[in-house]
DNA sequence: TGATTATGTTAAGTCAAAACAACATATCAT
DNA sequence: ATGATATGTTGTTTTGACTTAACATAATCA
């Protein structure tokens, strides 16, 4: 990561919590499908570090690697949902605000880029 | 983050979707705010490059700039979700073949370590 | 229109993420 | 208890993530 991120190195409570659910949630799923950290490793194609690493909710590690274990323990359809617009009631307040009348339901504010 | 990880530098199509996808609400998500990169950049504490980046899905990214930034949106809770043991069902089914009778509804499986 | 702002692009330097090996310490069978 | 398996720990090496800076190119607005 170099340059020390502030938000890596000590990340705000709120995120450091969010992690540390997520690294317990991660080994729960493996244990109760009785994986070894190895052969969740292997099947993910990284190192068994790796695996140990997100278990704890290391913040520095690649986004890849945590979606790549929901992935293998079939649980990667949650993410769909994360930042979802349509359940972003405060952006869309938001955008409502700005333009009240519009809208007829979908795909308001083009963010193709 | 050194010796390419096979998981970073070309993730599962899954994961590659799935972050693009999260990458999209993202964006979605800050216009709507009406805060450009650099700004959402400087509430994290971070260059403004690396805001561009998660909206893109790079998946070598470290987890908590994502986090980070769904935290700097105030759409981190949705995270709280993502491998919920209560929302696991396959998880729940493996553990109920194990140990058929007991478990009074909560707290099996000791993961504490 | 011109001025301001937002985003993309490139380049160079720093430093830690990740792999690997080797050993220590659980944990689980038998 | 013994043996096998799973996880933690330490140290070394490599290389790419992240920063800053400077410039290019939209996009927005008075």
């Amino acid at each position: 990561m170099a340059k020390p991120t502030k938000i890596v190195t000590s990340p705000p409570a709120a995120v450091e919590e969010a992690l540390g659910r997520l690294g317990r949630n991660l080994r729960t799923a493996r244990l109760r499908r009785r994986l070894p950290q190895s052969e969740l490793a292997r099947r993910m194609g990284v190192s068994r570090f790796l695996v140990a690493d997100i278990e704890r909710g290391k913040p520095s590690t690649g986004v890849a690697v945590y979606l790549g274990a929901l992935w293998a323990l079939g649980l990667l359809g949650q993410m769909g949902e994360v930042a979802d617009p349509d359940g972003d009631e405060e952006g869309k307040a938001l955008e409502r605000a700005r333009s009240p009348v519009r809208a007829s339901g979908r795909g308001a504010l083009s963010d193709d880029f």
